[in-house]
DNA sequence: TATTAGCACTATTCATTAATGAGTGCTAAT
DNA sequence: ATTAGCACTCATTAATGAATAGTGCTAATA
């Protein structure tokens, strides 16, 4: 969105230029002065540092009119004032074009690619890391979904007389482990046959997939296989049995705790709260998965009460397939939008590479 | 440690004590009572609390003595005194026998044992996170050391044309994966060769042994394999690299900061570069494994400068065979040392206790 | 000789006050 | 429509003083 203003710089002519459009340069000027001094600015100050001539009493009007609107507030009369909520909403939507990526930046999230070759875990927690330190606020990142990843291999190996490792491979190149208990005795060449069965069976099959329709494809099957049959069925049952809940990696905590924005006790502890019970910044990173791009949630706007102090940006991670989990960025909803929401995409972006180099399809 | 004192609730009869154990007793209330109430107690306060008749002066003389020997400081005349680290030192080494864990503990502590079957990360993670909802404080777990459990199976996955998954699976539970390059386009029969080769030579070992000796063993071997051999050192030397250095998984950081020790801006900083650069935490975990039971360090006992105004109580866990690693709390100098020692040393059995029942040997 | 009472002294904390200053709102002039 | 000027508000700061909690020292005491 360009704005086109006559008669910058030019104190002499005053040039017409609408009400609205002028507010809006004022606002932006307002909020940005805010993010990056996280105090407010008052109407002189303001007059000096706008690019063009305004006197303080005109942005006092301006500043009133906008207040009035909803898109700053007083915290107390002859205090300056401060973006609400929607005023940050009105900065990211009307926001120019993403500035490019720095070039410090794409160097220090360089690592993330270098990592190959290790679990994917690894290489979000590399990310997630990395996202902590370039930003300065907490970074939180979703460990990809068992539910639409698709089957790459099945492993189960027996530990003892009752006890069976199974190992999940999943295209996306994650591997999950989990120990199933049974009543039989297998021998391992028995389980040898079994293992080639589900995965003969099930290969390339969505884990959701698989546990939907575990028992018509093995009954439809019914002919191949004899005493086999029987226990597959219960192993496979047990085997593909959804464990883990999803996971997700939390870096930079900390971070937050010198932000100016949440020294007071009161924030802290809310925010404490929301880390601790990590459900709803779960629920925010599942919803991200849904749509492409970055997503923004500003404050109020977050269902979540604890979060309603709080930004979130968030992006999406994939591999050549699939969706698999995203990544992102817990701030003060006075943060820098523009780079943070440019450094996300890129983060999001390095990994969806680097994850989909080392995939299995 | 028992200290007998003669005369003690009895006003009239003033029995005779060693001068030094009076004052052990009240240094000792000092203490408890700074653990409890994070403030100085004045020797007339104290007077009143302590158990038998002692004026506030004489009080004031003992308290005297005492922080001539460095056991306490005051921050300024006529502040009350605090104890140093010295005399919490002290204290935990002349600490009676521990107390009994609280049933509540236990129990809150219990979905420990509740999780079998999961991978040993889960257990651990689980651990760490109720025992910083216990203690309140921040709380890390080291994850088992590679290189001494033993190998229960290797699994060699072929995933693409240069590329081969590894699965490591020790005798402790614990599942690894890593990716391989390889230039040759091996076939899956072929690698299922070279995992038994490996899986028959190898099994039980430590994966320090098998790394030493995976020369040896196998030129050793040269006259049952031919082709294989080349390839086989190739790929097992690969796979059996170090390639994790050992993780740690840290809960409850926040609480640190509700602690009224830590609302100095300067110390919370301190903090946040302790857990940022986790070596220095690695390390004290590290060193734990080497002996049984709790290990305790207070403030400037430890190496790290950082960590000067935290102790960090530890202690191993294990299975049947080998100490894997260690969990730990990590919380001010003026910590609650009785229950936490306890509580820590109560978790750890737990996990040891979990884990070893799932552990494969 | 060990303990205690009493008193002088000191430093922190808290509430009050006054000065300062940044900022707004309104009105009249441009 | 814009601006200058002025009155007013409220937060922040520093200074003041009273109250408080604490120690150190000395002389009296058991």
């Amino acid at each position: 969105m360009k704005i086109k203003v006559k008669g910058i710089e030019n104190q002499g002519a005053r040039g017409k230029m609408d009400l609205n459009e002028r507010s809006m340069i004022v606002l932006k000027s307002i909020i940005e002065n805010y993010i990056q001094n996280s105090e407010p600015i008052g109407s002189r100050t303001l007059s000096k540092s706008i690019g063009f001539k305004l006197s303080p009493a005109t942005i006092r009007n301006i500043m009133s009119d906008l207040a009035e609107s909803g898109f700053l507030i007083q915290t107390h009369t002859s205090a300056g004032r401060v973006p609400t909520d929607k005023a940050y909403r009105f900065y990211v939507d009307s926001m120019s074009k993403k500035p490019a990526v720095p070039e410090q930046i794409k160097q220090k999230l360089s690592p993330v690619s270098n990592v190959q070759g290790t679990p994917v875990e690894h290489i979000l927690s590399k990310a997630v890391h990395l996202l902590a330190e370039l930003t300065k606020f907490a970074c939180v990142v979703s460990t990809p979904k068992q539910s639409v990843s698709r089957l790459q291999r099945i492993e189960l190996i027996k530990i003892s007389e009752d006890r069976i490792l199974v190992i999940l491979v999943t295209k996306a190149g994650v591997v999950r482990d989990k120990i199933i208990f049974v009543k039989e005795n297998h021998s391992q060449e028995f389980l040898s046959s079994v293992t080639s069965f589900l995965n003969e069976e099930f290969k390339n099959h969505s884990m959701q997939e698989i546990r939907e329709g575990i028992h018509q494809s093995i009954v439809s099957d019914r002919h191949r296989y004899h005493d086999l049959l029987a226990h597959a069925v219960r192993l496979g049952k047990k085997a593909f049995e959804l464990n883990q809940p999803g996971e997700m990696f939390i870096e930079g905590q900390m971070n937050l705790l010198l932000d100016s924005h949440f020294h007071e006790q009161s924030s802290v502890k809310s925010l404490i709260d929301a880390f601790e019970q990590k459900t709803a910044i779960m629920k925010i990173l599942d919803e991200s998965m849904k749509n492409k791009g970055v997503h923004i949630h500003i404050g109020i706007e977050n269902d979540y009460e604890h979060l309603h102090r709080c930004s979130l940006i968030t992006a999406s991670y994939r591999n050549k397939q699939n969706v698999l989990g995203s990544i992102g960025v817990v701030g003060p909803t006075s943060m820098d939008y523009k780079s943070i929401i440019s450094t996300v995409e890129y983060t999001a972006k390095m990994l969806s590479k680097t994850i989909s180099e080392q995939s299995y399809d």
